[in-house]
DNA sequence: AATGATACTCGGC
DNA sequence: TTACGGCCGAGTATCATT
């Protein structure tokens, strides 16, 4: 089996959120700069996103809780804000569009992340690959003011990997050839699609470097993690990725949030995910879609989560449907678990469908 | 046997 | 006395329906 002659090209900006205040507050660079999102249910109640490197240097991480990113924080001169992704969305948009422009088969992974087939723009050629990568990363700084970094390999994969490496502000090519020497001695976690949970259960088959991984057989793999995953660990620790590049289509539109306080009050449950309804409703009806699948989500107060869903028999684009059937599941869900109580709570439309000409579902019939 | 629905875990940003 | 976001997708197991 070979590989097929791609080069594949990883963008990431560098620790993007916090990068963009630094941009509109400069006088805070080179201190700690955490952006936070908070629940409202206190004045410190949240979870950090994303922290600059400042802050990384005293452990305040993305995920952890502010208040603990407050204490590490001590007395240190720093800017802690609230995340704002309209502001975000913009420079991204900004950098996204550059980003188009060097390739036809481009794909935006998420926010602050792409992916660039340029087999053909530099005829499979390095060399002018990382010249090319240079150009970009320049062509993003002059316009944005944004530092990225910058993977360059045969494939997604590797590219991801390497554009890791590259951080922050870096460049990183890893040619076929040297796809082997660039994985030895690489931690498992650092394969896209493995973390903590699977890093650990390798660990106890006694396995935490990439090397070590592609030493276990096919069978083995597959008979801990099923057929599928552990082949793609088997490939990914041979740096062997043959997927194409391409756009995973939105499948679900949820909306979550935190309770104000602790509740399995079906009532108030209800009245919260009715004040995050719109914004569901808003984006179904911009994108033109139907659902068919209501699900709801309960984080409880030890943080562990719960779904219940209902699938219907026909397709609805009115949410206010959507919002009866969730308080139905949120009443046999409590009804079930007495002693559950709810902390955060979200409802996902799932099972959409394009849907045809201006009217909806529901007025076609009203119509009759 | 195939398909769909549901509940859950994991992972990434 | 601490103390925890809000999304999204992939995948697995299990069960029901056909």
């Amino acid at each position: 089996m070979t590989q097929p002659e791609r080069i594949v090209i990883a963008v990431d900006m560098d620790y993007f959120y916090a990068q963009c205040e630094e941009l509109r507050h400069p006088e805070y660079s080179g201190k700690p700069i955490i952006v936070g999102m908070f629940s409202g249910r206190t004045e410190i109640s949240g979870a950090v996103a994303t922290s600059n490197y400042p802050a990384r240097k005293l452990g305040i991480r993305s995920g952890i809780p502010l208040a603990t990113a407050k204490q590490l924080l001590k007395d240190t001169d720093h800017l802690l804000v609230k995340a704002d992704f309209e502001y975000y969305e913009s420079i991204s948009q900004k950098i996204m569009n550059i980003l188009k422009g060097y390739s036809e088969k481009f794909v935006q992974e998420s926010i602050d992340e792409a992916f660039l087939d340029i087999t053909n723009a530099v005829r499979g050629d390095y060399n002018r690959a990382a010249e090319l990568a240079t150009e970009i990363k320049d062509r993003i700084m002059k316009e944005t003011g944004i530092r990225c970094s910058v993977g360059i390999a045969p494939n997604k994969l590797v590219a991801k990997m390497a554009c890791d490496a590259a951080k922050p502000n870096g460049l990183v090519v890893v040619r076929p050839d040297n796809v082997q020497s660039f994985l030895e001695g690489k931690p498992v976690d650092s394969i896209l699609g493995i973390g903590g949970k699977t890093a650990e259960r390798l660990k106890q088959l006694g396995v935490t470097t990439v090397d070590q991984l592609a030493k276990l057989p096919l069978h083995r793999l597959q008979a801990e993690f099923g057929n599928k995953l552990g082949l793609y660990y088997y490939l990914a620790a041979r740096g062997i990725d043959e997927e194409p590049l391409h756009e995973k289509e939105q499948d679900q539109i949820g909306r979550m949030l935190t309770l104000k306080q602790d509740s399995r009050d079906v009532n108030y449950i209800t009245e919260a995910l009715s004040s995050i309804l719109p914004d569901i409703e808003k984006d179904l009806e911009r994108r033109r879609l139907a659902y068919k699948t209501v699900s709801i989500v309960v984080i409880d107060t030890s943080l562990k989560q719960h779904t219940r869903a209902r699938t219907l028999k026909t397709i609805e684009t009115n949410c206010s449907v959507a919002i009866e059937i969730a308080k139905g599941l949120l009443e046999s869900f409590f009804s079930q678990q007495p002693d559950t109580v709810a902390r955060r709570v979200g409802i996902t439309l799932s099972s959409l469908a394009k849907v045809e000409g201006q009217k909806n579902i529901t007025e076609f019939f009203n119509q009759g």
